[in-house]
DNA sequence: AAATTATTGTGTCTTATTGCACAATTTATA
DNA sequence: TATAAATTGTGCAATAAGACACAATAATTT
């Protein structure tokens, strides 16, 4: 049963209607409509019922949605209806803030291993973590069956990494390195470099 | 003289050819090729041409392009010719992390300013900066002439923060916050949230 | 010097994405 | 109960983005 073929560019808006849904829900509203989420989120109202409508009928007319449903099937969608387990590569400046960061909880991550290769920091704790040894990186992971993995070593070690991350049978990369990484197509890459952020707004501004 | 209008979508790829012509000249390159470029970024040869022919020409048939030049011009067309300072707000995990973050150096940005509301956490050091107190923002980057904000404090508070930003005369924000903002149409936003980037990947796997 | 190879910039075609507008249905009001 | 208002899901049209393919030109080889 092949499931419908989605295009990518509506599966990356589902998390962000999501979490609007779940701000609505914690404001404590019951209701809401295609109309007020997409003012929310700045997109048009017929653009998130007709990405909504890939997935199945979810509102009702003249009613609109009710949030709790919406977030429950859109949790089902991600397959984010448990929690996923990460582990995080480089324990230097960013891969310590990752490991720290407090928005994972209740969305469906956590982060469960954190690996770096500098002897001096293999054995530090940070939080209730300790870091392992990179050396050790395929088996641990395996060993944990984990899927998903954070990249926040030097851009020259980040493609090396990655290599053994794809041997070790992850998934899903989120990479922090500032650098293109290659993998094979049934691993997902997405990318966050601040600066690539900053200097596509640039752009736009003058001194 | 009205600037011929490019769409954003070409807009944000420009960065990333910047950055790895970057590490091309790293390597000690000097010339590269539709066909090299692309495929270290995984996108067409076509494509990139196309997206560089929209500002002018800068190959040469047979040769390619000139590594240097290329960097020069797209360091123009992308205002990152000069560093731009920039102002942090939010001093918890994630504001400590991204004043401290070595990756804005040689890449055109600088954290200038730190701002938090804890009476506890204002006046306190991070590296070469004390933190400020939130209440005079507005102030302080009007005085410092600052165009660019990045905004990390909590959900619930990051709107009240872009309506200062906003009357403080910022021109771009770059939110961590996780939710969706509002601004006037002359200013830019752009998010990084690392959930809503794990939960688009979760779509494609299974436990 | 001729032939071959490499490579750009771009016109044209194809595919993908978004917007429009409305029938169908539900809820609220008179 | 009848009318008005609200709202969805979707077919169709419009717009945007991407891929193809090739003339033009430069560099390299024979």
């Amino acid at each position: 049963m092949a499931k419908k073929q989605i295009p990518d560019i509506i599966v990356r808006r589902l998390p962000l209607y999501l979490r609007s849904l779940q701000h609505m829900a914690n404001e404590g509203r019951r209701l809401t409509s295609s109309q007020e989420l997409s003012e929310r989120l700045g997109i048009s109202a017929a653009q998130l019922r007709k990405d909504l409508s890939q997935f199945g009928e979810f509102g009702k007319q003249g009613t609109g949605y009710h949030i709790d449903y919406l977030i429950e099937q859109l949790t089902l969608i991600l397959h984010i209806d448990h929690v996923w387990d990460m582990a995080v590569i480089g324990a230097g400046d960013v891969g310590h803030a990752i490991a720290r960061y407090q928005g994972f909880a209740n969305r469906g991550f956590r982060v469960k291993l954190i690996f770096d290769n500098n002897p001096d920091i293999i054995g530090k704790q940070i939080g209730e973590l300790s870091v392992l040894d990179e050396a050790n990186l395929v088996e641990d992971i395996q060993a944990a069956n984990i899927k998903i993995a954070m990249i926040a070593v030097p851009a020259k070690a980040a493609q090396a990494v990655t290599d053994r991350l794809v041997e070790a049978g992850i998934k899903a990369i989120l990479n922090y390195a500032p650098i293109s990484l290659s993998v094979p197509e049934n691993v997902r890459v997405q990318y966050i470099d601040p600066v690539i952020h900053l200097q596509s707004m640039t752009y736009y501004i003058d001194y």
